[in-house]
RNA sequence: GGGCCAUUAGCUCAAUUGGCAGAGCAACGGACUCUUAAUCCGCAGGUUGAAGGUUCGAUUCCUUCAUGGCCCA
C-alpha cells in the first residue's frame, strides 16, 4: 500500500524509489510524526559506548540497565520477522539497534514499515550484548528523526565513481569510511601546526584575499571587479608580502594558514583555490627555518602516526631529523649529468635542456634554466625530505642574497616523495635591492613572461622603514595533507574540488 | 593544448564476430527470534552519456560533442 500507488510502468528506479519513500514521509505526517523533527536528545555516542564497555558480555547488563540514547543514520537493516537489527552510524562511529516485537510498543514495530536505510534515526533503551558479543541497545522507543529520500549507492562495492564522490561528497562521506578518516587527519595537521605556531610565540594574522595587486609568488591571478569602487581587484596567488609589511610593523612571528587562488590547471597536485600556511620570524635565517621545518614534520609525524617513518606511493619515507640538504648546484651534478664548471655554462645547460626535454629553453634566462633542468632532473628523484637550497638570484625576486655568492640567494625548497612541499628564504629587506629585483620582474613579464612579479611600490615604500632581518616559510597544506594520508590526487584532500558543472 | 582509455538499472559490474541488454546489491511483496555483505522465495527496474552516420539490424563500427581518468606538454 505504501508502494507508488499509481504504478507508471517505465518510471526510472530512482524516481520509483524516491516517491515510495516520500509516501513514506507523508504517512509519518498522517500519524502525527514529524519526518523531519528536531527534538531528539542524544545521550551517547557509539565509539564511547564501545570504549566504556569494552569486553561485555550477555550477562553484563542483566542485572545492571544501562540507559542510553543514540542517534545516527541507518546504514544496514537486517530483519528476522520478529527482530530486526539496525546499524546506526554517528559521529563517532556505528552502533547496533536491535529491536524485538515482543519488547517494544506496537507503534514502534509499525515505524519499521517506514524505516529505509539511509534514514536518520533515533533509538532509547538499555544496552544490550547479542549471542554473538555484539553490543547494541536493545531499543524500547525508535523514531525517524530525519527521512531520507535517495537510495544510497551500494553497501559492499560502495561508491567509487570519482566525478560523482566528487560532485557529492556528501555521499561519499556517508558510504566511505576511509573518506572521513581522511578528512579528520587533515584537521587534525591544521590544528598541530597552529599549535606548534602558537607554543612559539607565533600570531595567526588573517590578511586580505581580495587585493588590488598581486604578489608573492610567481603564478597567474584570478581577477574580479569590485561595483562601487569600480575598480579591478586579484584573489590573492600569496599572502607573502602583507605579512612582511606586518613584520615591519613590528610583530615579528605572525602566520597566516591561508586559501591561496591561482589561474592555472588541474591536476592531481593542482587546485585552483589551495590552503598554504605562510610564517615569518625576524631574527632567524632560512637555516633556522630548515631546523624549525625538522621539528614541526617529525613532531607532526609522530603524532599522526606514532613513527617518523611513513608509506607514500609505495616509498618508505622517514622524517626523522635530520634531513638531506642539497643545493641546487651540487643537484644539477649529480642528477643532470654536469660537472662542477658546467653548472653556469648556459652551452652545457641547453645541452642537458634538450636531453631532458625541457621545451623553449633557450629563450630562458640563465637562473630559470638552471632550474628548468634541476627539475627536469632530480625533482622526481628527492624521495626523502630533502632541503633543495642555494638559488639562483633571477627566480627569486624576494629572497636575501648569499653573502658569499650573490648570483645566489639564501633560499630553500624542501621536497618529498618527488613534490614540492615548502619554500623559504632569508627574506631581502634591501628596499633599493628589492626595487631593482621588482624592475627585473618587470622586465621578465614584458618578455612575456606573465608569471612575472609585477611592482609593488607600496611594499619597498615598507622595507624603506626599515624590516629586521628575517627569513619566512611557505608549506602547502594540502600537499602536506597528501603526504600524511598517502592520497594520490589533491583531491581527496580537499572536500570540494574543482570540477566542470555537471552536463 | 595533444595522445590513450572509460561512460550500460539507484550503486558495482557483465553482454562472444554487429543479432532478443544481464547479474549482484538496493527497492517492492512474502517467510524467518541473534544478524554482522544475514538467508530463502517472488516481483519489478533500461532513451546503453548526447547528437548524427553506416547497416536488414548498433551497447558493439564511424564522426562530432559532453563528462571523467591516465600519460605527455
Amino acid at each position: 500500500m505504501l508502494a507508488a500507488e499509481t504504478p507508471e510502468e517505465c518510471r526510472p528506479m530512482e524516481e520509483t524509489i524516491i516517491a515510495q519513500r516520500r509516501a513514506k514521509a507523508e504517512a509519518m505526517r498522517a500519524q502525527g510524526l514529524h519526518p523531519y523533527a528536531n527534538d531528539f536528545r542524544v545521550t551517547h555516542l557509539a565509539q564511547a559506548l564501545h570504549d566504556e564497555h569494552a569486553g561485555a558480555t550477555e550477562a553484563t547488563f542483566e542485572e545492571a540497565r544501562v540507559e542510553v540514547a543514540v542517534a545516527g543514520r541507518v546504514m544496514a537493516v537486517r530483519s528476522f520477522g520478529r527482530v530486526v537489527f539496525l546499524a546506526l552510524d554517528d559521529r563517532s562511529g556505528r552502533i547496533q539497534v536491535n529491536l524485538f516485537k515482543k519488547a517494544v510498543p506496537a507503534e514502534v514495530w509499525a515505524l519499521l514499515k517506514l524505516l529505509d536505510v539511509g534514514d536518520i534515526v533515533g533509538a532509547e533503551g538499555p544496552l544490550m550484548v547479542t549471542r554473538k558479543g555484539e553490543l547494541s541497545v536493545k531499543a524500547e522507543a525508535l523514531r525517524i528523526v530525519t527521512k531520507s529520500l535517495r537510495p544510497l549507492p551500494e553497501k559492499w562495492a560502495g561508491l567509487t565513481d570519482v566525478a560523482t564522490r566528487y560532485r557529492q561528497r556528501y555521499v561519499d562521506l556517508i558510504v566511505n569510511p576511509e573518506v572521513r578518516e581522511t578528512f579528520r587527519k587533515r584537521a587534525e595537521v591544521v590544528r598541530y601546526v597552529r599549535r606548534f605556531l602558537d607554543e612559539r610565540d607565533f600570531l595567526e594574522v588573517e590578511t586580505p584575499i581580495l587585493q588590488p595587486l598581486y604578489g608573492g609568488a610567481s603564478a597567474r591571478p584570478f581577477s574580479t571587479h569590485h561595483n562601487t569602487l569600480d575598480m579591478q581587484l586579484y584573489l590573492r596567488i600569496a599572502p607573502e608580502l602583507n605579512l612582511k609589511r606586518l613584520v615591519v610593523g613590528g610583530l615579528h612571528r605572525v602566520y597566516e594558514l591561508n586559501r591561496c587562488f591561482r589561474n592555472e590547471g588541474v591536476s592531481t597536485r593542482h587546485n585552483p583555490e589551495f590552503t598554504m600556511l605562510e610564517f615569518y620570524q625576524a631574527f632567524a635565517t632560512y637555516d633556522d627555518l630548515m631546523k624549525l621545518t625538522e621539528e614541526l614534520l617529525e613532531g607532526l609525524c609522530r603524532h599522526l602516526h606514532d613513527t617518523a617513518e611513513i608509506e607514500v606511493e609505495g616509498h618508505r619515507i622517514s622524517f626523522a631529523a635530520p634531513f638531506r640538504r642539497l643545493s641546487v648546484y651540487d643537484g644539477l651534478v649529480e642528477y643532470a649529468g654536469l660537472d662542477r664548471a658546467q653548472v653556469t655554462d648556459r652551452d652545457a645547460l641547453l645541452e642537458a635542456a634538450g636531453r631532458l626535454g625541457v621545451k623553449k629553453a633557450d629563450s630562458l634566462p640563465l637562473g630559470y634554466l638552471q632550474m628548468e633542468v634541476f627539475e627536469a632532473a632530480a625533482e622526481e628523484a628527492l624521495i626523502q625530505p630533502t632541503f633543495v637550497t642555494d638559488f639562483p638570484l633571477e627566480v627569486s625576486p624576494l629572497s636575501r642574497k648569499k653573502d658569499s655568492d650573490p648570483t645566489l640567494v639564501d633560499r630553500f625548497e624542501l621536497y618529498v616523495a618527488g613534490r614540492e612541499l615548502a619554500n623559504a628564504f632569508s627574506e631581502l629587506n634591501d628596499p633599493d635591492d628589492q626595487r631593482r629585483r621588482f624592475e627585473a620582474q618587470v622586465a621578465q613579464r614584458a618578455a612575456g613572461d606573465d608569471e612575472a612579479h609585477p611592482m609593488d611600490e607600496d611594499y619597498v615604500r615598507a622595507l624603506e622603514y626599515g624590516m629586521p632581518p628575517a627569513a619566512g616559510q611557505g608549506i602547502g597544506i594540502d600537499r602536506l595533507v597528501m603526504l600524511m594520508t598517502d592520497s594520490a590526487s589533491i583531491r581527496d584532500v580537499i572536500f570540494f574540488p574543482l570540477m566542470r558543472p555537471e552536463g
